[in-house]
DNA sequence: TGATCTTCCTAGATTATCTAGGGAAGCCAG
DNA sequence: CTGGCTTCCCTAGATAATCTAGGAAGATCA
């Protein structure tokens, strides 16, 4: 797997990415980590460091929860799924990134001219 | 002006922002604020305590000078213009920009089915 | 005179992320 | 059956970015 350097653009991301890939169907932390990776097209590889204390962070605000189940391999897993306040606050945040990252864009293109 | 609450798309892109404003002509700091406002379609208002810890932090890093100058409203001001070391790096942090907002996208649009 | 605006700055708190581990259990090659 | 690799969980501490919440000082204007 491709490992990825600290990634500012990242910050603030985070939270967005867990709770899409979870939306996709229940998952445990590793296995979180993996499809990010996928659904990335493997350019992307995030910490456990920051895995772990965002899926707790996510849980305590009651975005996800979780329960212990076996994973595909009979190891023990914890099984995250998202709440209904989690598919909430995917969708808030969604729009959030694309009002974001349009103003972002826009900074990026105006020419001297424009402004 | 429009507030902005805090933003955490935000994070990990403000440098970007501000060697972008800079790089359309010199500005003191407030300037920066203004413009960066201005750029973003009166949008995106960057706090003070932000903004000033982030331009010590560049010229610390060579990628703004600064220097002395008198406002359009003849008070004291201190004027940030880009180094050639600032020109390169505002190029990589948009390249890099554009690479994870890509990917972040990508992300949200990835479908059940494809993964 | 007092209020408001512009322009600079700092201190402290908060929070996210990263580095850098450790633990345990299954799998597989020799 | 032993050693190493992979999977899966977790924590502690450091670092760094940003925000909140001010202060200072000069200019302008009512």
């Amino acid at each position: 797997m491709k490992t990825e350097k600290p990634n500012d653009v990242l910050q603030g991301t985070l939270d967005l990415l867990i709770l899409r890939a979870v939306s996709l169907g229940p998952l445990h932390g590793y296995g979180v980590l993996l499809r990010i990776h996928q659904m990335s097209g493997e350019e992307l590889l995030i910490q456990q460091g920051s895995l772990y204390p965002a899926l707790y962070r996510l849980e305590h605000q009651g975005a996800i929860t979780s329960e212990w189940g076996e994973s595909e391999n009979n190891r023990k897993a914890k099984y995250y799924r998202l709440t209904r306040l989690g598919r909430e606050r995917l969708s808030e945040e969604t729009e959030r990134w694309e009002r974001m990252s349009g103003i972002i864009n826009q900074i990026l293109r105006v020419t001297p001219k424009e402004i």
